[in-house]
DNA sequence: CTGAAAGCGCTTACAG
DNA sequence: CTGAAAGCGCTTACAG
């Protein structure tokens, strides 16, 4: 038992093999069995072998931090969220991490609150780890440090944030998927489609608005009154839903900023009995599953592609780290409707 | 312009200054410098002062690359987790990287299915990186890794997820914390409590039944019926509310496995005209605020106190990896009861 | 095709 | 109180 713990809990007597034990055991220098492991250099096929096979016996691990001292780079990333809560940041973070992990790269996660102090720690903590890169995300892309970067001397990548002057930075395409799916509803023959929506004060509120009215615009059809902006709530969608019937003509579809918010108007229509998408269709925005699959019936809504994002971030970086040049901007990236019921559509 | 793109994104021309740096700009030996800047070593005030300072003009960063190299510590962590969606991770790692940045280490997230291949390249990765250990985590406590870990030498700690025998694991303390839950429902003069809740598969399911049954027993209290297992949805919660209603006696309050029950639950209610809490109190589990805000009145929920987690399990595997010995285990972890309105008491 | 040697940026006995 | 030197585990000119 003593044995189990300690194996189970402790590094000691553990003794990894260094490349010198490799070299030994193939019989050759340590310059050779650097070259074979790393493919460089040439050799015969014989000595290359002979070293592999040693390495494997020995399961020898490179030490990958001796190699970033002498190669001046660590093969890691760091990634900054100030998105507690993970909704928007896991799946950024999964995408960038398995697309970096085929690359042989490691990501730092650091999450707390972008205030500046404890930022100044963690930007502290990966110049001292000598991070080969930074990706900058968080939960809405009009906001994004509170500081200026000081000059870190790597290169930095912004995923859903907003990014300064002269940056790279990924975002997704939100007024063409607002367009997207409003065509949605416009194909389906809805004529009278309303929009309810997060706040004013939000970009990603005013660009999937404005992508409401272009698709409106390119049917021939009159917005149904105005957007109505408010919190991204299922509060604030209910109450709306409730305003809109109470106003007496009624639309016959509802392009709703989010999810939370098409999860309000469902509900609010279930307890007046009108019937979605009969009556009236429903389109979110996010495809947070657990809400886009709760709702009765299930809703379709834009998939915003968010392990898309961190992975083509990653790659970026990858590519600026290696001294190519990658043109400064933002690029907005495109989402996809996912369709389930809420529309009246076939789902996928 | 082209300058400002260089700038942000490449480190060419950006030159770190190193611990020689200083010590020349300080008049003194690289040792001199190191142990000052370390708070080692006996020295004048003066010298330790005057080696500060140049540090400081210098903007000095140590390479922790380098000092890694020699300490034969690289202080790293590697944090594992299958959970794509968030829900559990993001609060157990932001709880550890926090904890964690305090003492200079920093953690890998490595966020993918628990699929033995991937998994072989992410422990490759890390042992590559040399992380001082591993903290693994999921999304139930009774499914740990799906292979064994192969010894890696280095200890690992189990946060929210099973943990082979021996193993140090941090989990939330269920079965208190359903009891707890119930007792508040007690307290309030409810006597008829269903309970409605996960598949029976999961051992968290069985644990919050237990407390449950438990609180009762406790209060002189026959449980109201058996405990409804079923799916962690609110699809579950909608549906079992009805089938309570339509058996007949009506409960006076129910305990709720987890928030999407709980909001099933009450949007079953709200559509039925039952009163909650007025007729019926509901107490739900998570705290997952995007529910549990949400519900008309929000609900009254238990706390995991998953950041905690993480944090405890940083701790440990600090200890751990400085050769302190820390008893194998599982460590249950008290949860907090968050009072909302479900239940008719007085909100926190 | 292969190797001896220098060096990445630190820390830490060892010696004074 | 301070420093010269060795060494952590690699890679990479340089030389043959």
């Amino acid at each position: 038992m003593a044995d189990r713990v300690s194996k189970l809990q402790s590094a000691s007597a553990y003794q990894r093999s260094t490349i010198r034990d490799v070299a030994a055991k193939a019989n050759v220098s340590v310059t050779t069995a650097s070259r074979a492991l790393n493919g460089t250099g040439r050799m015969s096929d014989e000595t290359r072998e002979r070293v592999r096979a040693a390495a494997a016996e020995l399961d020898y691990r490179p030490n990958s931090i001796a190699r970033g001292l002498v190669q001046q780079r660590s093969f890691t990333l760091g990634l900054l969220t100030n998105d507690m809560y993970g909704r928007f940041t896991l799946p950024v973070a999964a995408g960038l991490s398995s697309a970096m992990a085929d690359r042989g790269v490691s990501v730092f996660l650091s999450a707390g609150e972008y205030e500046p102090d404890s930022l100044k720690l963690t930007l502290g903590a990966m110049e001292e780890k000598r991070v080969d890169g930074l990706v900058i995300t968080g939960k809405r892309i009009d906001r994004g440090l509170p500081i200026e970067l000081p000059s870190l001397g790597m290169p930095v990548v912004y995923v859903y944030a907003a990014a300064p002057e002269g940056a790279v930075s990924f975002v997704p395409d939100d007024t063409n998927a607002a367009r997207d799916a409003v065509r949605h509803l416009v194909n389906l023959g809805r004529k009278k489609i309303a929009h309810i929506t997060g706040p004013r004060a939000f970009k990603a509120a005013n660009l999937r608005e404005a992508g409401w009215r272009s698709a409106l615009a390119e049917a021939g059809l009159e917005p149904f009154g105005e957007a109505m902006f408010s919190t991204w709530t299922e509060a604030h969608g209910y109450a709306a839903a409730h305003a809109l019937i109470a106003a007496g003509e009624r639309p016959d579809a509802i392009f709703c900023g989010n999810d939370q918010i098409a999860r309000g108007v469902i509900d609010a229509f279930a307890l007046m009995g009108i019937s979605v998408p009969d009556d009236i269709a429903i389109v979110g925005f996010d495809n947070w599953e657990v809400f886009a699959a709760a709702t009765r019936p299930p809703l379709t809504t834009v998939d915003m592609g968010l392990p898309g994002l961190g992975r083509s971030a990653g790659l970026a970086l990858l590519d600026m780290i290696d001294g190519e040049p990658v043109a400064p901007g933002i690029r907005e990236t495109p989402c996809t409707l996912v369709v389930r019921e809420s529309c009246g559509a076939k789902p996928d």
